[in-house]
DNA sequence: TTGAAGCGCAACCGATGGTTGCACTTCGAA
DNA sequence: TTCGAAGTGCAACCATCGGTTGCGCTTCAA
């Protein structure tokens, strides 16, 4: 029961570019497809796509202005990104260092039964 | 320069699927792919593709014994993926913590011009 | 008013996650 | 020894997705 993870917010921050236009939009204070574009190595349709799902899953939101169509992060949706990133890491980290205890005891001589790693 | 992130590693650990195999296979001290696509929502050959991309990356390693194909996680390049989730977290933790101070400041009043949040 | 800047929509392409079907080894029990 | 079942691998097929090009629409400014 370690891994109840909103997939959808997961993939979304899944795509390498989605990432680089997080960074961006958090650098910049703020985007727009064009302007994302110019830095990134894809097209502005391929920006707007991401940009799309991004707002689905409520990372960013899109302020219209004019004839611009300006995109900020929502900061709160994105600390829950980041939680996630950290508990599945933290889970998996302690998963490790239990295996590496295991080892290390069965290693040093008291091999008793330790088959069972699924109850701490 | 904050995202230089191991893609390979990072999309391989993004796929919904693989991140529960990877969970199964660290509670249940490895596995193959009939055994595992019978904990899963999906059939033996996805779970076959799935093991071939993570054994690609170099997270889980086959070991061949008689007709059975077993595979294990590796512990080292697993920390290093965890390692890449927790700097990207850190990283965009920071930038937010960073961001909540500015707004703070120009909140309490002193709102001399802090429009360049890329130099620290 | 006219041209360009910015955007959205649609069609297309390659990679990928998933499926079904089939042939091949390997083990164990008649 | 043989024969069936378990386990695997390979191939074809489909849907989705990231990415592209092309086109038409709005909006601003010279």
């Amino acid at each position: 029961m370690s891994a109840a993870i909103d997939d959808d917010l997961w993939s979304a921050v899944g795509d390498p570019t989605r990432r680089r236009m997080l960074d961006l939009l958090l650098s910049d204070g703020g985007g727009t497809a064009t302007t994302l574009s110019e830095r990134l190595p894809v097209t502005r349709q391929a920006v707007a796509k991401h940009l799309g799902v991004l707002d689905r899953v409520g990372l960013v939101h899109a302020m219209p202005a004019g004839r611009e169509r300006r995109y900020e992060v929502d900061e709160a949706q994105l600390a829950r990104a980041v939680a996630q990133l950290t508990a599945v890491g933290t889970t998996w980290d302690a998963r490790l260092q239990r295996i590496k205890r295991i080892a290390e005891r069965i290693q040093r001589g008291t091999a008793d039964r330790e088959t069972g790693p699924d109850q701490p």
